[in-house]
DNA sequence: CCTAGTAACATTTTT
DNA sequence: TGTTACTAGG
């Protein structure tokens, strides 16, 4: 519990034998299979720290690969702490920060032009777009695109697909399919930008063709490590093999339980397979949970046995027995999310409590309800605030000041603000510079031979051309402040709807590029960079006050809401895990095969297992699909779970005509507010869905309250959560 | 060229 | 249900 990290003297003593065993491995590959909440990152700081320590190995020579930047920073902060200075030298990323970085520096090696952008998904959506009209095939730009991601994930490349692929993919043929993927992949570096995909095979691509820098590299590499190792997919892997050389001082760590990316070709046989392909690996397993009550675990552990495609392995708990873990029947979904809000009322310490699902779609259901019980939430994840569109737009000025050739962020706003250069004017430009096969803005500049009224496209070049200009000049905040002037954006956005919410977005927006700014204090080049690879900078809108270096952390009072994928590496105290039901949990679209299926219970397993303290787990009975309802049924994984492992709590349905609980499972519920129980008449209370009332009359266990806007409502004093007033 | 209205579509998960 | 993509009329 108590993250002080040890200081220097002791490295090992607060570990396990098993963890102090992995910590000590020195050279040579290493496969540390680690269970949820065994310790994992802990073992990992700690195996660097006694690297630097006991080894007397340079930090410069170390590399931390992990899933998300986030936990990049996570690990940074821990090393941090325990190393100090030389926590600096030391290489903490993802795959694709390292990857983008070691491009920045040997991109034209391989054909990279150097002001080149990343593309995020949409980005790539917009392009394929147009190249499927262009070649006048129907198809939907989203199955192309994984269609792609797949050709890109799987090595093999193009031939590979070719030879491999069934006759039809994404509803046009497999000939047409890899027409539109070279066409992508042309139009890709024609405009200098590359995709997500590609920054992870261009460095392959380098290294395989350039050995001396590979090597270069390595001397930066020689102690690698990789988390989250049962998401890799096989470009990840491939990248890994060369980095890790003829010499592997390789530790891979993971969970072959916690494997739920094989939607973006992860591959879990790379580390069930692992020490073949590093024979002489040694093989530490951390096997004893720390995190959750053994009532979770065994739970956890009776749910993840049920899959067939697995090694054997078991959990054991080091916290004792704990609460029963809480199952929740709701007759639909709306009832499921009032249940969890008043739940979480009536629970209190906001912060330590999740709320997880499988879809993004869920939560909003849940985000109403929470809003009317007062209740503060944190989204995590969800409409990333880069993905906004007036954000979008102020950072494709940008893009196309770092990048002319960038003809998507061109396209978006050639007329945004408005400009009178329309949809034809546009085209015909377009037109010119395909026929000439010159980068669109180049067509632009010739406007005056081509259009009749070029008037409005020479402005536009001109404020494109001030603004490259100023790209070189001004820091990332001063640059986007720019554009806002120049263009009269705000004005422009003024009287659209939700112009208060945009207009604050686009203040965000500042803030969070002055604060890039303080901390790390490069070029514009770079902070989109940053932004083109961390999904979700800080919510900018979300942080309360930013003082110091985050102190003690005292985690903002607020529920977080996530999706399980999101969930991963986290924990927290409680735990509400919803929409356990069939074509959910499992997903629709993984009841047909075997491995999606066992995916999407390692999905379910990764959900119970986040819970250090209490669990819930809910479904409801009907649930709204597009608007259009939809009877339910509960997840064929709640039948994996043995009769006395999960308390039904059926608490009022609305308001007195629920069936009674068989087992109150929140009786034992840690620290809750103070709840009113015993009412004479007068008092000011708070009802987490009516807000403040006051008490009319009371009568045996009910109490009539009267709110404002509301009116009178009778309430179970028992059940209604109502919070005494001064 | 622009806007407002309607039709169509979408939801699995994300670096 | 909520958003986006197209169309017709200004």
């Amino acid at each position: 519990m108590v993250d002080f990290e040890s200081s220097m003297s002791d490295l090992l003593s607060s570990l396990n034998e098993a963890q102090q065993a992995a910590v000590k491995h020195f050279e040579g590959p290493a496969l540390v299979v680690a269970g949820a909440g065994s310790g994992k990152t802990r073992t990992v700081v700690h195996r660097i720290a006694y690297l630097l320590r006991e080894h007397r190995v340079y930090a410069g020579e170390i590399l931390a690969v992990t899933f998300t930047n986030k936990a990049a920073g996570e690990m940074k902060e821990r090393l941090g702490k325990m190393v100090g200075r030389a926590a600096h030298d030391l290489w903490v990323s993802t795959f694709h920060s390292a990857a983008l970085r070691i491009l920045r520096v040997y991109g034209e090696w391989v054909g990279l032009k150097p002001g080149f952008v990343v593309y995020d998904d949409d980005d790539q959506n917009t392009l394929l777009k147009e190249i499927l009209k262009d070649l006048g095939l129907e198809a939907k730009p989203g199955a192309v695109r994984a269609v792609l991601d797949r050709i890109k994930n799987r090595l093999g490349g193009i031939s590979e697909f070719l030879r491999d692929a069934p006759d039809y993919v994404a509803g046009i043929l497999r000939e047409d399919a890899a027409l539109v993927y070279q066409r992508y992949q042309q139009s890709l570096r024609a405009q200098g930008a590359v995709d997500f995909n590609d920054l992870l095979l261009l460095a392959i691509e380098l290294f395989e063709n350039h050995p001396e820098i590979l090597h270069k590299v390595q001397q930066r590499a020689r102690f690698i490590h990789v988390d989250e190792y049962q998401d890799t997919n096989p470009v990840q892997y491939r990248l890994t093999r060369l980095l890790a050389g003829e010499n592997p001082n390789l530790m891979v760590v993971g969970d072959p339980d916690q494997s739920i990316y094989g939607f973006r070709n992860a591959d879990i046989n790379n580390i069930l397979d692992f020490t073949k392909d590093y024979p002489g690996a040694k093989v530490y397993r951390l096997e004893e949970n720390y995190r959750s009550t053994s009532a979770i675990l065994s739970l956890a552990n009776a749910v993840i046995a049920k899959n067939a495609l697995r090694l054997e392995k078991t959990l054991r708990p080091v916290k004792g027995g704990g609460d029963p873990v809480c199952l929740f029947r709701a007759p639909n979904a709306r009832e499921e999310a009032a249940f969890v809000a008043r739940e979480i009322a009536r629970l209190g310490n906001f912060g330590q409590i999740a709320i997880l699902y499988r879809t993004n779609a869920q939560s909003r259901l849940l985000e109403e309800h929470l809003r009317r019980a007062q209740i503060p939430a944190r989204l995590v994840g969800a409409v990333g605030f880069f993905e906004r569109r007036e954000v979008k737009d102020i950072l494709a000025y940008a893009r196309l000041a770092v990048n002319p050739l960038d003809s998507i962020s061109l396209r978006r706003i050639v007329n945004v603000p408005t400009r009178g250069i329309g949809a034809s004017t546009v085209a015909k430009l377009l037109e010119h510079a395909q026929q000439h096969g010159i980068p669109a803005l180049e067509a632009f500049r010739q406007a005056e031979a081509i259009l009749s009224r070029p008037q409005q496209v020479g402005a536009f070049v001109e404020l494109v051309d001030e603004l490259a200009e100023a790209a070189f000049e001004t820091g990332p905040a001063e640059f986007l402040e720019r554009v806002l002037d120049a263009t009269d954006y705000k004005t422009f956005i003024k009287d659209e709807p939700d112009a208060e919410d945009r207009l604050a977005n686009l203040e965000e927006l500042l803030r969070a590029a002055r604060d890039w700014e303080a901390e790390f204090g490069g070029t514009l080049a770079e902070f989109l960079d940053t932004i083109a690879l961390t999904a979700s900078i800080e919510e900018p809108a979300k942080r309360v006050q930013d003082g110091k270096l985050e102190a003690p952390r005292e985690k903002a009072e607020e529920v977080t809401l996530m999706t399980l994928h999101n969930a991963k590496g986290l924990e927290f105290p409680i735990v509400f895990l919803v929409g356990v039901e069939e074509n959910l949990l499992p997903h629709r679209n993984s009841l047909n095969r075997l491995e999606d299926l066992e995916e999407e219970r390692r999905l379910f397993y990764v959900g119970i297992t986040r819970a250090q303290e209490r669990l819930y787990l809910s479904y409801a009975e009907e649930r709204e699909i597009y608007g259009k309802r939809e009877s339910t049924r509960p997840s064929r994984f709640l039948e994996d779970i043995p009769e006395g492992m999960l308390t039904e709590v059926n608490p009022f349905g609305e308001f007195g005509r629920g069936v009674r609980p068989v087992t109150v499972g929140w009786a034992a519920a840690p620290s809750r507010p103070k709840l009113a129980e015993n009412f004479k008449g007068g008092e000011k209370v708070k009802h987490p869905r009516f807000g403040n009332g006051t008490v009319v009359a009371a009568l045996g266990g009910e109490v009539t309250v009267h709110f404002p806007g509301v009116g009178l409502k009778k309430l179970a004093v028992k059940f209604a959560g109502l919070e005494l007033l001064e």
